[in-house]
DNA sequence: AAATATAACTTGCAAAAAGCAAGTTAAATA
DNA sequence: TATTTAACTTGCTTTTTGCAAGTTATATTT
């Protein structure tokens, strides 16, 4: 499972694949937090793969499942205290591409307080995602 | 090949799997220039494969790729600005590691720095990967 | 000059992962 | 009661990965 040592290469062993982080984002920056909610996003993810990005997700403790109380059917995924912290990654990303490749849609308010106000914008969001779970 | 115009999406699109931000850190944080230099290291990547992201990531202009002029059979391989704007990311990797997973081998200094005295760290990063390749 | 070594691949093949469509089960709604 | 919805599961094909061995050009050693 783990390849080495080395911090960056631990990260990858648990999200360095084409979806994982993307249903991280999902959760984290569009409060979605059920299946068909997660599966339908702009890249199309294919139902096995998302059960098995969200059952690995799981069992690194990067995000829980649990029931629905009012609608038994459905799942909740939420992030664990791990997965808030891959936020600073995703502000990241967004940054690289809003300098290099500027046609995707990462929105300007963000950049720029990622930019000038980082922590405090950290901060937010992961009150936001807080606020949706409930705490 | 871009699967959304999300920001992360596209990161994910050029570096989004288990090799690619490896090759990024060997050239970033270690120094390395040349083929088996990036064989060489602790995770074991296949030939084949490093071959593929070598020539991915010069693709979609990350690195770029030179003969050395001492040695006609080596390759030389360096980041462009492109690639080295993805330090930030490897740092917020190191640090979600150094938080949770201690038996990672994250350095405490880098790590202390990254809390500190971020961009300070991120120019000093910058500036060595400039000395290295004669910039 | 000939033999050996090195750098950077390339090829072939088996195993694992991803992608797609269709089917299943339990619970909710009409 | 019949239909719909949520969350999978299964089967099958394609793609990617991993591993070992082979190749080509250049450099070094004898």
């Amino acid at each position: 499972m783990r390849r080495s040592d080395c911090p960056i290469s631990n990260v990858l062993d648990h999200v360095g694949d084409r979806w994982s982080l993307l249903v991280i984002r999902d959760i984290a920056l569009y409060g979605k937090r059920s299946f068909t909610e997660l599966l339908d996003s702009a890249e199309h993810v294919a139902t096995n793969v998302l059960t098995d990005r969200l059952r690995r997700l799981e069992q690194t403790g990067l995000l829980t499942r649990t029931r629905d109380s009012g609608d038994a059917r459905k799942n909740i995924y939420r992030l664990t205290q791990r997965g808030r912290d891959l936020l600073p990654i995703l502000i990241e990303m967004i940054l690289w591409s809003a300098r290099h490749d500027p046609q995707t849609n990462a929105p300007p308010e963000l950049v720029r307080r990622a930019q000038t106000d980082r922590n405090a914008l950290i901060a937010d969001l992961q009150a936001r995602i807080d606020a949706v779970d409930g705490r």
